[in-house]
Parts: C-alpha cells; sequence; structure tokens
DNA sequence: TTTAATTTTTAGGTTTGTCTAAAAAAATTA
DNA sequence: TAATTTTTTTAGACAAACCTAAAAATTAAA
C-alpha cells in the first residue's frame, strides 16, 4: 500500500469528522474551512482523491469517503488518539495542549511504534478528551454519550433518552407521533436553511422537527445506517 | 525563529555528519551521496541555505555549517537519539529497526516534547548505537578512548561500544554475528592489501570485516592477549 | 419564475524540491 | 602544460499543493 501525503491524510481525516458529526455529504466549501484553504484548492484535491480511489465526487455535490479512504482516515485518528493518550499519561502535558504536537505526531508511518505504543499504553479506549480510541482494526466503540438530537447527522439511528423543555404541548406532539423515551428513530436528512429536520419514527411515519423541537429531545447514537 | 521544512533539516544534518565525520569542507557530490538525489538539486538547496544563514557556501568549493546551522543540526540529532532511545528502552523495538522511525520522528516540532521525552528517559547520554545525545543546550560529550575498529592492533581485545553508521544491512549483519554492543571480540589479523581484517566473536566464530565495516564500528580497549 | 446571491469549478500562476541535459570549472594525467 | 576526466553549476521542466480571479452551476429570494 502506498503512502498518503501528510496532505492528503488531512483531507480524509477531515471528511471523516464532517461527515459523520455534521453532514452527509461533504460540501467543498465546510472542508475549505476546517482545513484553512481556498475552495478552489479543495476541489483540486478531491479530484485529485476521488481518482485514486479515497472518495466519491460529484461536482457540485460535495464528497463522502470509499471505505478504502473511511479505513485509512480511521487509522489516522486512532494515531492521533494514541499519541495524546501518550502525551498525557507519560509525559505529562495538559490535555489542552496536546493536539498541536498530536496533528504532527499522526503522520508518523509505523505500524510497529502505532501497536507497540497502544500496547505500552495498555490499550486505551478513551483519549483524554474523552473520544474513543478505534482498535488495531478500525473499530470505534462509541461512549454511550447523549446528544441534541440536532447534532446528529442524517443516517444515524438514535435513541430517544430525554425530552428538556418541560412543554406539555411538545410532549403531546411527540407522544402523537411515537416519539418516547426509548423509541428509536432515524434521520433522514437536515435542512440548513432553517435547521429543521425530517426523521422517521419507530412505526414508519415520516416527521419533520423544527430546530426548536429537535434541541430539546436528546438521543443515545446506536448506529450509522 | 521560522520554522525549516524537513528537506532543509535533512539537508542541516547530513552536512553536520559529513563535515565532522569526513571532509571539513562538504561537497556537493558527498551531499548528493547521502542523500539519494542529484548533485544539481544539492546545488539549489545551497544556495537557498546560504541565503539564510544556514551554511557558508562557495561556488565549486563546497559548503560548511555556520554557528545558527550547526546548532539547528545538533537539535535534530538530539531528538533522534532520544526516539531512538525511547523506541528501545520503552516500546522494546531492537536496536536495528529504530533507525527509519526516528528519521521521521526528529522532525516533529515541540520543545516541549522533547524536554519531557527527555526526562521521561531520564537523561540518557547515549543512544542505542552508543552514540551521545546532545543536551538541551547542544553540547555533545564523546566519549572517550572510543577507537574506530580499523585503529586497533592485532592481538586486542576489545568492547563494542558503538556502531556509526545508520546502514539497516550493517547492523542486521552485525546482529547475525553477534556483533551487539557490549560484546566482545578479539582482533585476530589485518590485510593491508584491502584494509580488511579477521576477528573473532564473542561465540567463537571467526568473521572477515571489510575497511568499510571495520571504520563504522566503535570499539573500547580491553586488553592485549 | 426570474433575478440575485452563494457555492463551486476552471484557468492560469506561484513556490518547493526535484529532475535531465548541457555548459563551465576544477582536478588529474600524460 | 595541454588534454582529458571529473565535479559542479546553470538552464529549463515537472509534480504537489497552494493561490487569485473569473466563469459556471446551484440555491435562495423577490
Amino acid at each position: 500500500m502506498k503512502t498518503l501525503s501528510q496532505t492528503e491524510e488531512n483531507y480524509l481525516k477531515e471528511i471523516f469528522h464532517l461527515s459523520t458529526a455534521v453532514e452527509d455529504r461533504v460540501s467543498t466549501n465546510s472542508l475549505a474551512a476546517r482545513l484553512n484553504s481556498k475552495a478552489s484548492s479543495i476541489t483540486d484535491m478531491l479530484q485529485k482523491l476521488a481518482d485514486k480511489g479515497f472518495v466519491e465526487y460529484v461536482k457540485y455535490k460535495g464528497c463522502f469517503l470509499t471505505e478504502l479512504g473511511e479505513s485509512i482516515a480511521i487509522q489516522i485518528i486512532r494515531k492521533h488518539r494514541l499519541w495524546e493518550t501518550f502525551l498525557v499519561n507519560k509525559l505529562n502535558f495538559g490535555w489542552e495542549e496536546v493536539h498541536a504536537v498530536a496533528e504532527q505526531l499522526e503522520h508518523i508511518d509505523s505500524l510497529k511504534l502505532i501497536d507497540s505504543l497502544d500496547h505500552f499504553l495498555n490499550y486505551p479506549k478513551f483519549d483524554p478528551h474523552g473520544d474513543p480510541i478505534p482498535d488495531k482494526n478500525g473499530n470505534i466503540v462509541y461512549r454511550e454519550s447523549i446528544l441534541q438530537l440536532i447534532e446528529v447527522a442524517p443516517n444515524s439511528l438514535v435513541e430517544v433518552v430525554a425530552v428538556s423543555e418541560d412543554s406539555l404541548a411538545l410532549l403531546k406532539f411527540l407522544e402523537q407521533h411515537g416519539l418516547r423515551l426509548e423509541s428509536e428513530l432515524e434521520i433522514l436528512e437536515k435542512y440548513p436553511f432553517d435547521e429543521s429536520m425530517r426523521i422517521r419514527s419507530a412505526k414508519g411515519e415520516e416527521i419533520n422537527l423544527s430546530k426548536k423541537v429537535a434541541e430539546n429531545i436528546r438521543v443515545k447514537f446506536l448506529a450509522k445506517i
């Protein structure tokens, strides 16, 4: 397997972060913002990454990682988080000063190094920021973390665990659509213009939720669909 | 202080090695050989490094490091040797497999990181190859009474203390014949025609070493036999 | 639905670090 | 010392990764 440039690795990593946290297809502009470069540079690079089989890219439609691209991105994230753990646990760095150094260390290319480090650190599951460390095979154990529904990306399956607003009307509305505690729902689409979202309830009903509503529903992430 | 590119750092490091070990003024060609590139590329870069004040360079006459260039080179070597020590002492790498990884790690830019690592390793004075580790201020403690094996007379018993060449092939060769650090060996005979020598390892095996190899093994004199 | 605004792409440059081929200088040899 | 060989430099190109400015596509608004 040929090795990627640091720049290419950073692109894959950011596409991964954006597509799990924010958008299903990652737009040129949002990548440009994350990578501190211009949209035209992003377009250039996306075309190259698509040629090499790391991303799917359609002009004007944004991109997402291929299986290959995703597995590479995950390994970079694994390295990043293991190094952060090393810096904090062994070298007594503060957890806020590790990021910049880990950004460099994550590009060191040696499988033996990273596996030895993992062993040396006793196979930690989470980094100093609480983020999960992917294992050698790229499996990521997501912590049972509670999110606002509005933060969840499309095509995610989540479980309702709480509703923070004490509005009787809201609770009734949710009840009517089968959105009660412990029920599952699927995020279908997010509309950036008003930050509303379309979801499918456990019953199969499709429902539109406004920003206000989606902010007040707390969910546990279950899976990507 | 602006940071140098990895390429620039590698140039300074090689100029340092060549000018302390081989030639006073480093020639374009010898740099080209060490850096695996063409003489014309070296010329280009030397002109840039001279402009930036890292080397003194006179056309057709070769180059040497300025005080600034040398202090940078020494810090890179410090990082390289500290990382090698980390890999061997903490991650249980073999001393012959550390070089390639340390070549990458030596370019990580963080003063805090390298000083913390130094502390974590307990301020080691020598790396796994027996080479001295420069301290924070760039001071290098050269070991006394250490000779190149090639300088030692027949019928001497010596102890291997360092291997100066970072050649994986050489390190493997030595490892295979039981010539590791702290092992003893006996010089049996020297052949003037090609400056090779015959030695007996600690295991009792008789081995012929070329001039090139014998130059790169550093030993401590123990006794006449 | 037509216009206006925004996003994205294309076209053409720049810098870094490399290369090959040819020219120039230095060193060696006869 | 003149001729030859070796070393080094110059000149011109190329790929990676970026940029600006302008064009094209998409999205939003009137």
